[in-house]
DNA sequence: TTGAAAGCGCTAACAT
DNA sequence: ATGTTAGCGCTTTCAA
């Protein structure tokens, strides 16, 4: 079949455990027989066999990606897609290949991720975020198998991971918005069981607090948020006797259907309702009008994630460091914020 | 460090062999071994090394996609996305794990699969979409690699492929304007160097010219469209003495591109140009109009590539047949086009 | 600087 | 029905 090392060791008249050292550039190996070996490589078109050198090198060089359940968090997709590419284009850089690896609900992502790590296929995992509670950190953390957290562990503050400071995003996206003149901010977020829900609702709370401004509880709208509920949200926001004149929505697919409920309803952005959003994928750009969104840097979060995770990895166990890595984000403003409610009274 | 199958042979009193058989329910082993072999695994947390396994068994039950570099073509991400859960899902089903691979460049990418095809570190490979002269294409059929090609290769027409009938789907949507009355009707297409451009392209035209409606070449924009050549081009477009009522889009992110420029020059959707669009990935439907689209079944697109892929994979080399599958489309009618020009008139 | 030999964890004839 | 043996392709002591 394919070109073995022994078939390379014969052909080149020295042992395989010679041209196993030529692989590894080994120091001590004659300069003259490495490039014979590599030549004799090259002419009988060899490429070492992965599988068996991770046999004996208790090493896959591959770490796995678990992607969340898309049901619920559907409108997340592109963020996702943007932070494979980050980790993708880092592990190759590294030498390392990317498992994707997913489940149709908690206990089947557990397994999943199970299979991999028990039949010893990957070196290390990244999950894409987190849950309040949830099982595949528990499963990681028992087995003390190595993993990088893109987000934010509420049970497990010291765990190795990659993340915005979703705090002061919700705080300085509001402030751009107080700065503007607005008063009355409402705010709009996602799944109230995930952890940057919660984070950018306090950013939220915090700004305005600090502002003295009213943080009214039928201002903020939470959960599921695409279609129909996000119209009759909007509907019922704005026909509060007093309605906010801009708001905070948690990511940038969510604010489609908020600006969809609104033209549908007859109010104009920024004019009726000033709108900021978060995570500025390329829809941001592209819709009507543009949104201004907070850009979370997910290319560089996925990049960084994978950056740590191996260099966990590759580091002694009893020297590795669960340090918790905080990429910068920064607020892209467009025409869906560019109003000031003061020159219009 | 982890248990082995001789560590599990050894407390049950038997040999590996017989642990082996156990464990691929070998039809000659004894119910009450196979019963004891099983409760030591258990007890002793046994877990097959999957590595060992590869080595012996050639075949490492998993498979690659490639992932085609963004640049030109990012607002495809959602689409791909897509596409990976559903060749995930299955592959999972089917007991594979699926590796996920790209590269910043045509020979990047190129360099990537022949990583993973030398390495043997996989069975086969998933190609996410295809160029007119694809070298990662070349390079596999060549080895005689088992891979499947989302899309369509113009060079190898016989090449096992899970596609859309882009050429029908356009038909159809251009069929759907026409039906409402439109005759004069645009095209704006992606890169001329996509199959899937020139199909979608190819089925315009039929439909247009089978109904003896003008085919205008200035009607017909291709390339880039994402930001400021969208807004360009539509006003190059708009401007023009006879305009188009009607307009197929190639992508929904195209389309929003469209949309957008459209806003900007003050006309309305889908009183002075009706769309239809392609994919209807989630953000048409939350659209500001919600976007007519024709629904390619993204999902099921990429678990059909991943069953057929894996079915041919564990077909003996000379069974192999090269089948083209198609999937079903179907045009899902939204505001975007739900405006009929004859009563307008 | 190189070779010989043992073994990583598993499977698959070939025996029994 | 089960055990024995020989590898899969590679790395890594230990010797020379």
């Amino acid at each position: 079949m394919s070109v073995t090392i022994k078939d390379v060791a014969k052909k080149a008249g020295v042992s395989p455990s010679t041209v196993s050292r030529v692989l590894s550039n080994h120091p001590r190996i004659s300069a003259a027989t490495s490039r014979k070996v590599r030549e004799i490589m090259e002419e009988m078109g060899y490429h070492p066999n992965m599988m068996a050198k991770s046999l004996v090198s208790k090493t896959t060089k591959s770490i796995c990606v678990i992607l969340p359940k898309p049901a619920e968090e559907l409108f997340l997709n592109l963020f996702f897609m943007e932070l494979i590419r980050g980790i993708v284009a880092q592990a190759a850089r590294s030498g390392y290949d990317v498992l994707i690896s997913s489940g149709a609900n908690e206990a089947e992502e557990v397994e999943a991720v199970a299979r991999l790590v028990n039949g010893r296929r990957v070196d290390g995992a990244v999950l894409l975020y987190s849950r309040k509670d949830d099982p595949v950190v528990e499963f990681l953390q028992e087995r003390e198998f190595p993993f990088v957290l893109v987000g934010r562990s509420e049970r497990h503050p010291d765990i190795l991971s990659v993340d915005t400071d979703n705090v002061q995003a919700a705080y300085d996206a509001a402030r751009h918005l107080i700065s503007l003149g607005h008063e009355r901010i409402g705010f709009v977020g996602g799944p109230p069981n995930m952890v940057v829900s919660i984070d950018r609702m306090n950013g939220y709370r915090k700004a305005l607090e600090e502002a003295n401004l009213p943080l009214r509880q039928d201002w903020i709208v939470e959960g599921e948020f695409l279609q129909d509920s996000g119209y009759q949200a909007m509907s019922l926001l704005m026909n509060l006797p007093e309605r906010p004149s801009g708001m905070l929505v948690v990511d940038d697919f969510v604010t489609f259907g908020v600006i969809r409920g609104l033209n549908e309803l007859g109010y104009r952005i920024p004019q009726d309702l000033s709108i900021v959003s978060f995570n500025n994928l390329a829809v941001a750009e592209l819709s009507s009008p543009p949104i201004s969104s907070v850009d979370i840097g997910s290319y560089q979060l996925g990049y960084t994630a994978s950056q740590t995770l191996i260099h966990t990895v590759e580091t002694p166990r009893g020297e590795r460091m669960p340090v918790r890595h905080i990429i910068a984000h920064r607020l892209i403003v467009r025409e869906s914020s560019l109003f000031s409610p003061i020159n219009n009274i």
